[in-house]
DNA sequence: GATAAAAGTAAGTACTTACTTACCATCTCC
DNA sequence: GGAGATGGTAAGTAAGTACTTACTTTTATC
């Protein structure tokens, strides 16, 4: 009777916001209403009447959904860390270049993935350190399904060449978190720090290709290498 | 009467637990376990309860000596952020390996000192962390007052170094990101997710100088430098 | 068009939270 | 030794919090 229908903006007449909604779709609804503000504010910063408001239903709705609070940051860790637009296997988007074993391009190719997944999908970084800050399950989670897996593919590939003589003798190990602590500390700043770039605005291609030439190449010039060749023991 | 002596353990006989103690006194106490607190489980995670229990207090206690929660967050970034054992001013620390022009001392001495740091006060990370996600101040503070200066100071000597013809020429900033994110990022999984160090294992002292080694020195062998050198433009 | 399942809500409950009030205890110093 | 300042508490309060209950509306189906 006095129900008004309820939308807000006809400018977005494909989603009748707030109508009757069938049981799934309101579901997805509500779990990526949930990820932004889990993301912005972390699990216990965010409330389940937050949720509801933001999602435009009564609170009794999402926990019709999902039976606690914690079910419903689970179903995100699934979302986000299994289904939909997640990692694509290293060893599937680097395969063809590790064949030829184009080293340059096995690097810039990772990195250049990475920080545009991290670009394209902000939340999902946010949402990895607050859970690890909050010692939640999906930290561990996320570092032995995805991150340990990139150590051991890229290191494996770096023993290879090492032992074509290609690469110095450095723990592969060292070598790999190099390459990430560049791209994740630059996409960190991206996201949490200078959001305004006012330090450094480059493309991801270039970022990429930056962060690989250090590595591959080193800083010095050719003639100056070495200024102070300290023995290194094992 | 009924006042039993709270004297929990007598190994720590200079510390009057829970006994009456100067007003300065307790303020400090309070602050330090809050430090605690705050860093494990963020300023939203930790209830004033917790920290009066922590500290042997009534509630009330915390609320005399700061007025509001926010108020005792406030005080934690200043004593951080200000006072007490903070970073030293990198111009101080590195004056006389960058007098020497000895690259390696000045990456390597600076890289050694941050991780070093961040291994004796892993609440600080955590903290500026938890600041940075909930868009507090303090990590706009710390930006402005410690990252840009060590931009600005590391940047101006590879400048120098660029203009000496030792460096190759890439954007300043983009090495110093490079260097601080090897470092920063072994940092955080030393602290955050790889506590028990099961990928990487090594000594700051050795972590310094590997990932100076990277930077300095690149990966590839001489013989093999730039495999696909192509054009960059600017 | 009756019916039953599903979508939805208003108004709770039991508990926690930051913060307050009104009062006691213990020093210090003349 | 008493008085005023200071360290300290027990027991609140009002506004959240996650979660529930009992109920109404919509919709697909026969």
């Amino acid at each position: 009777m006095s129900k008004q229908p309820v939308v807000t903006d006809d400018k977005l007449p494909q989603v009748a916001v707030s109508a009757r909604m069938a049981g799934e779709e309101r579901r997805l609804q509500i779990l990526r209403i949930a990820v932004r503000l889990f993301s912005q504010r972390g699990f216990r910063g965010t409330t389940t009447k937050e949720i509801a408001q933001a999602a435009g239903v009564s609170e009794a709705m999402v926990f019709r959904h999902f039976a606690t609070k914690q079910e419903l940051y689970a179903a995100i860790l699934d979302h986000k860390a299994c289904a939909g637009e997640q990692f694509q296997d290293p060893r599937v988007m680097l395969e063809e270049a590790v064949r030829r074993k184009d080293d340059r391009a096995v690097f810039e190719t990772l990195a250049c993935k990475a920080l545009e997944h991290h670009d394209r999908d902000p939340e999902f970084q946010r949402l990895l350190l607050h859970s690890a800050l909050e010692e939640h399950e999906l930290a561990q989670m996320f570092w032995g399904r995805t991150v340990l897996q990139v150590y051991e593919f890229l290191g494996a590939y770096i023993r290879e060449r090492q032992q074509d003589g290609a690469f110095r003798d450095l723990s592969p190990n060292v070598v790999v978190r190099a390459l990430l602590g560049m791209i994740i500390h630059h996409s960190l700043n991206n996201n949490l720090w200078d959001k305004q770039r006012t330090l450094i605005d480059i493309s991801n291609e270039q970022a990429a290709r930056e962060f690989t030439d250090i590595l591959l190449n080193g800083l010095l010039t050719s003639g100056n290498a070495r200024t102070a060749p300290k023995k290194r023991k094992k």
